[in-house]
DNA sequence: GCTCTCATGTAAATGGTTACATGATTCT
DNA sequence: AGAATCATGTAACCATTTACATGAGAGC
């Protein structure tokens, strides 16, 4: 069987807390988007070999769901991959390739791609943080505990929170610049 | 002809000036990396449809080369690609996902992960600075011009540098942390 | 009756990587 | 002779998305 990153990643979200796939896509949402007809397919496989269990739940006022856990193999299979090294990082990011080839129009279509992604990563800032804040208020101690996986859930809200003020700075940057250049263009 | 967001960027390489399929790989290679079976197939299909002219120049102390150049159909087809909305980034990033589930591991392991994150992060960070400081010095009036290519790649490098700083800086965070919390658990 | 959310999947297509194949030229 | 860089490509495979299919239950 084929252990690709995805994979893994499906193993951590059930490890933290048994899960269907229906709840693994939402959890993944927000933080690395997958459809359904990836991760379902990736539970059937880790269910044939015997990383995951699956238990049927009945529901009311809801339609049943499977239910799935990971085993001793699982888990060993995980911590296995957290000792290696990761690759580098890929960001497929049309905004920056669109950056890229702005200069062949005029400066209003940068002035709006650039005021665009402004408000995007607003948006997003604000998700991250109220994200953030839930979480330190209903649970305080385990945000500080190496050993809870809210831990983990609060570093990577806290660097997605650096980078996305980063980006906005950085807008903010490009849009004076802007500015101060047709000033001096026009007097 | 389907255009990806990739057959844009090609586009967008050779707008800037005619290269190579080679060179356009070497010229991905730290923005958006690709692999030459990538790109040869899209320059293929851009000349089969007439967005693209090519010319074989011969060198001497080298292979010969095929060297590409965007036709005028070509150009008005990546103008209408900037009037639309880029699609909200997308982001692989192995680390990430190990940093999602590192809590099932001892504390060594996050502080590993972290420092080998930082080590790479730093290089990144002299290799842009380096490239932009480059740049800076060869050619100080195109970078601020807006009607210069030079300009918009001078964004993307201010925004890397930007970025690539801010993840050093969590790094710093984490381990500052990880260091205080130790020290509080042994005393 | 219609739409929305919950829930699970399959089939086909696209985007991208890995592996392979070939050949010229330069440097050691 | 062998490795390194330059140069162009094809075939097979993997990862992911899009589109499709189905159905229960809730709320309007």
């Amino acid at each position: 069987m084929i252990f690709n990153t995805t994979t893994y990643l499906v193993l951590g979200i059930l490890l933290r807390e048994p899960k269907s796939g229906y709840d693994i896509v939402k959890e993944l949402a927000s933080f690395r988007p997958a459809k359904s007809s990836q991760i379902y397919p990736i539970l059937a496989k880790l269910e044939a070999n015997g990383f995951v269990d699956c238990t049927q739940v009945q529901q009311d006022g809801k339609p049943n769901k499977k239910v799935y856990s990971v085993t001793s193999t699982g888990k060993a299979k995980l911590e296995a991959w957290l000792d290696t090294e990761p690759e580098p990082p890929v960001i497929r990011d049309d905004f920056l390739s669109m950056v890229y080839s702005v200069w062949i129009k005029e400066p209003e279509t940068l002035e709006r791609l650039i005021k665009d992604r402004k408000t995007y990563m607003e948006q997003r800032l604000d998700f991250f943080t109220e994200k953030l804040a839930v979480m330190e208020a209903s649970f305080p101690a385990d945000i500080h505990n190496f050993y809870s996986w809210r831990h983990c859930t609060r570093l990577l809200y806290s660097r997605r929170i650096a980078m996305t003020a980063q980006e906005i700075e950085w807008c903010n940057d490009v849009l004076k610049d802007h500015a101060l250049a047709r000033r001096t263009t026009e007097a």
